[in-house]
DNA sequence: ACCTGAACACCGTTCAAGT
DNA sequence: ACCTGAACACCGTTCAAGT
């Protein structure tokens, strides 16, 4: 490992380098202008060098987008070890986690949610997180309906998919850029949406 | 009018045809993947021809956009025409207006709400038209309060933007490609989102 | 085993020149 | 007034050749 050489012929790590580099690209220019050219520029080596390690375009950004859901459920974990027990106050958490994240990661929130720019079907690692996603929610809502914390008129998968999408929904209208026409400003964003979430978990308590 | 000239040197409504065919090749290809060039030689003319009419390629999609926002305008007006004229299910309709038109139209309804290929800001149509939306719905659900269907805890901007959020999430799902994982299958995806917000407005009943 | 750099087939955009 | 077609600066991707 000569340090004295600037550009070692090998990289060593190119792999993870390409990776980093890609995710603050997109970071810092959206998640639709991640080139492969500009990444490899920014490391310093030859415009082919990255497709050693990415069959293609859609290859690295697979890679990315399992990388920033792997984040997302560290968060989510995190959050839920800390939640209090009732089924109810798990789901609430798990929406505030999920929004708090959006918020925070807009780039990657989008990139991996709009599932365009990479192939969602490639992936084992993000069928098993959303299969994972779902199952949780929907064990969640039977739990709180059965401790009696939810209404039971509404069968739990379809109310489980109400939540959904009613929290994945104010997440896009953030990273959209529509949640202003709304009135609500960026600063306070966090807070209004949760409080939104939270009306309507309130509004299926029985 | 010569029609015995294949291509004249002058289209003669060029403006139109390189949105029509701009239109058609998002159908096909996806909203991201729409080239002006392809238009170009889809049309028959040279690659610098639709230039004269359209500033750049966002021009091009941000006239996609209102030429998109026109249509589902039109059809939540005429859905708004047949509906009951009780404030919660001019509501409910104008959900289902909504989600028909996503399910019908994904790429059009991905291309308007995602934001990204378009400039919205430059858009006085687009601006006057979510608007109008935001509103219309913060009227009725106002209005829906004081004729005793909903409840009235909830402030009406935020019941409002609760159910924009859900209406706008499970379109946004479908486009998505999460639907499936969520046990709606395409056949069925219209009936079980309606049904679904439909729960979510009977939940809110007062 | 990994990287270079030229090559190919695409883009968006510009602009002198043509009709 | 509108369109052509060459030009420029970008892409993604491939691949013989280098280390």
């Amino acid at each position: 490992m000569p340090r004295d050489t600037p550009r070692p012929y090998h990289h060593g790590n190119l792999r993870q380098a390409v990776i980093d580099t890609a995710l603050a690209l997109a970071e810092e220019t959206g998640d639709e202008r991640v080139s492969l050219r500009e990444v490899a520029r920014r490391i310093g080596v030859s415009s082919g060098a990255p497709f050693r390690h990415f069959a293609d375009h859609t290859a690295l950004m697979t890679a990315i987008a399992e990388e920033a859901t792997v984040r997302l459920r560290l968060m989510v974990d995190r959050d839920q070890h800390r939640s209090p027990p009732a089924a109810i106050e798990r789901l609430r958490t798990m929406g505030h986690s999920f929004l708090a994240w959006a918020l925070q990661h807009p780039t990657s929130f989008r990139l991996v949610s709009a599932r365009r720019l990479y192939d969602f079907d490639a992936s084992p690692v993000l069928a098993a997180h959303f299969h994972a996603v779902r199952e949780r929610t929907v064990a969640l809502v039977q739990q709180a309906q059965s401790e009696g914390d939810l209404q039971r008129g509404v069968p739990a998968p379809r109310l489980a998919l109400m939540l959904r999408s009613a929290v994945y929904g104010m997440a896009r209208m953030h990273v959209d850029g529509q949640l202003a026409q709304w009135g609500v400003a960026p600063r306070s964003a966090r807070r209004e949406l949760q409080a939104t979430l939270d009306a309507l978990i309130d509004g299926f308590r029985r």
